[in-house]
DNA sequence: GCCGTTTTCGGCCCGACTGTTTTCAGTCG
């Protein structure tokens, strides 16, 4: 059974707990609710944590929950989960997949049109919404019958999950749109919130926060921007726009002694303030987008706060970056002033995963640019190093000798470009298939030309997680093999990637000295954040890397960088923080 | 049912929004 299968199991069992008695069983629901959210979102697969005895270790599986799950994993069934959900219409079920629906809503309506089989109850109780049967209900109306049916037409054409974009992406948006704002003067502050500030790999909305003393001016000036296709709401401190693309952006304002409080909340993310407040109750506090005030006194008013700062220190604590708002441990370290100092952009020495247009006939696609313009870019962004790692020349129609000579001859390239620029240190690399096998894609002898090699997944993704591991690892023991490119081989909306195990490959990088690459190529962004975290964990060395195939790519490091901030990496965990010595031992290690 | 810098017992996040309601229930972020 997989998490997503096993978290839809548990939600269903709050939901049948809450259809019986909301209040007897009001925690209990609460309980298998956090334990689902925590399932759906484990980078281990729990069957494997099962087989290690670390069930535990998932936050919100305590004792009770455990032994359900083993019971689950032992014999496929939970005798107490099947007497929860015993008298509990399983039609309802498949409903609560869609947005709106919640176990009140859809326990209802399948009881009062008594429907049975879970595989039709969505089209079944769309048909019963068309007949105008649903507006007869008591506590149901004209309106929420058709809010049901545009519920379930939006839920079956996926809109929800298919518009999230890529972070990168949204990014480029909101840049342009802060920009515009910043041009009115009634604008003091403007700042992305949610998920944006965030900088999580794929964002719904773009949100922005505005600090002002005057709103209606402020939204005066955005509805006007010139790129919206048409103003959908607009109020005296809210509005929202569409713009071309169908993307949602909302706009928040706010008096700028109160822009910390909306920041902070705004922010997110859900878990991370909830475990804000639960701290905040045991002082009496009680916190809200308006700030924080004391929880007995009624009348008492909000104590507003200008800056996030002084909000978290309010709470006893240091200000915690918003990329790591997940709680995850960060609010117990920024207690005892403990956070980690996170990667940054400027800690950057170079960029390693460089294609040229240099041709050397590869297996893959070859960079636009000449290795001097790529240089040149790597120097403007005030590298001293930079890598090229074309692809491996195609193995498929040349001779070990035709190959051999590809690389020398671009080698020689970079020697001459080296030495026209002098303040730059260039390494010879090249990114090379892992055949299936687990070999690398071309032979010692051309491989003794490079400084180090990239290696990656560029075929046969589906392979079953133990062949793929093996392969990884066997392509990952040449000595030249230092960085594993992309190490998930996702490509975020399109594939999820291949399956690995991720402690074997952990600990294989550790012992080897072998980095994991955290690719910054927009759809990529592989290693994804929470398998970032686990390599830091374990003490496996990262790198940073754009994989540009044209000069002006090379600036999404900072995609990347957002990646490793969101794992929790600091500087010594990122290999290309390193200056030229260091990083060139390395490669030999 | 979970969990621990006031707790191994006694607590458990907050507010907005919507639609159906004359004071609230359900859902969402």
């Amino acid at each position: 059974m997989s998490n997503a299968e096993i978290s839809k199991l548990l939600r269903n069992v709050a939901a049948s707990y809450a259809t019986k008695d909301e209040k007897k069983y009001y925690f209990q629901i609460i309980a298998y609710q956090k334990a689902a959210e925590a399932i759906e979102q484990s980078t281990t697969e729990l069957k494997d944590a099962h087989k290690e005895n670390a069930l535990e270790k998932i936050p919100g599986v305590g004792p009770t929950i455990r032994k359900h799950l083993e019971e689950l994993f032992e014999t496929g069934k939970v005798k107490h989960f099947e007497e929860v959900m015993q008298d509990v219409p399983k039609a309802m079920f498949p409903l609560l997949d869609i947005p709106s629906f919640g176990p009140k809503k859809a326990f209802k309506l399948v009881t009062f049109f008594d429907l049975k089989n879970p595989a039709t109850a969505m089209n079944d109780l769309e048909k019963i919404a068309m007949d105008n049967k649903i507006a007869q209900l008591e506590g149901f109306g004209e309106k929420s019958q058709q809010d049901i049916l545009q519920a379930i037409s939006e839920y079956r054409q996926g809109t929800t999950k298919s518009a999230r974009m890529v972070y990168p992406f949204a990014h480029e948006i909101a840049e342009k749109i802060i920009e515009y704002m910043k041009k009115h003067k009634a604008v003091k502050e403007i700042q992305p919130l949610g998920s944006l500030r965030r900088k999580v790999s794929t964002i719904g909305d773009v949100d922005l926060a505005v600090a002002s003393k005057e709103p209606e001016k402020v939204i005066e000036h955005f509805v006007s921007y010139p790129y919206k296709e048409r103003v959908i709401e607009r109020g005296p401190a809210t509005s929202s726009i569409l713009i071309s693309g169908g993307k949602h952006i909302d706009l928040m304002v706010q008096q700028p002694e109160r822009f910390g409080s909306l920041l902070q909340h705004f922010t997110g993310s859900k878990h991370h303030n909830i475990h804000l407040r639960e701290l905040a109750l045991k002082k009496g506090l009680s916190l809200s987008e308006y700030g924080i005030k004391h929880k007995k006194d009624k009348d008492a008013t909000f104590k507003s706060y200008d800056t996030e700062e002084k909000f978290y220190k309010a709470l006893g604590m240091e200000w915690i970056p918003p990329e790591i708002r997940e709680d995850t441990g960060e609010i117990e370290l920024a207690q005892k002033n403990a956070v980690p100092k996170l990667v940054e952009l400027s800690d950057i020495r170079g960029d390693f995963h460089i294609h040229s247009n240099f041709p050397l006939k590869p297996s893959h696609d070859l960079g636009r640019n000449t290795i001097e313009e790529m240089v040149k870019k790597a120097l403007s962004l005030g590298y001293s190093t930079i890598g090229f790692s074309e692809h491996n020349p195609s193995v498929s129609n040349q001779s070990k000798k035709q190959i051999y000579d590809h690389i020398a001859r671009r080698n020689e390239e970079i020697d001459k470009v080296q030495s026209r620029h002098k303040s730059i240190r260039i390494f010879k690399l090249l990114e090379i298939d892992i055949l299936v096998g687990g070999s690398l894609a071309i032979d010692d002898n051309a491989l003794s030309l490079l400084d180090g090699a990239l290696v990656s997944i560029h075929s046969s993704f589906s392979m079953e997680k133990k062949a793929m591991t093996k392969r990884v690892l066997q392509g990952l023991s040449h000595p030249k093999a230092k960085i594993l490119s992309h190490p998930t081989g996702r490509l975020i909306n399109e594939r999820p990637g291949y399956d690995l195990e991720w402690d074997s490959l952990f600990a294989f990088a550790k012992e080897h000295n072998k980095a994991l690459e955290i690719n910054s190529w927009p759809v990529r962004l592989d290693l994804p954040d929470a398998l970032v975290k686990e390599a830091v964990e374990h003490g496996v060395k990262l790198i940073i890397d754009t994989d540009s195939h044209a000069a002006d790519q090379m600036d999404n490091m900072q995609y990347g960088v957002a990646v490793a901030r969101r794992g929790w990496a600091t500087r010594d965990a990122i290999l290309n923080t390193m200056e030229y010595n260091k990083f060139s031992n390395w490669l030999k290690e």
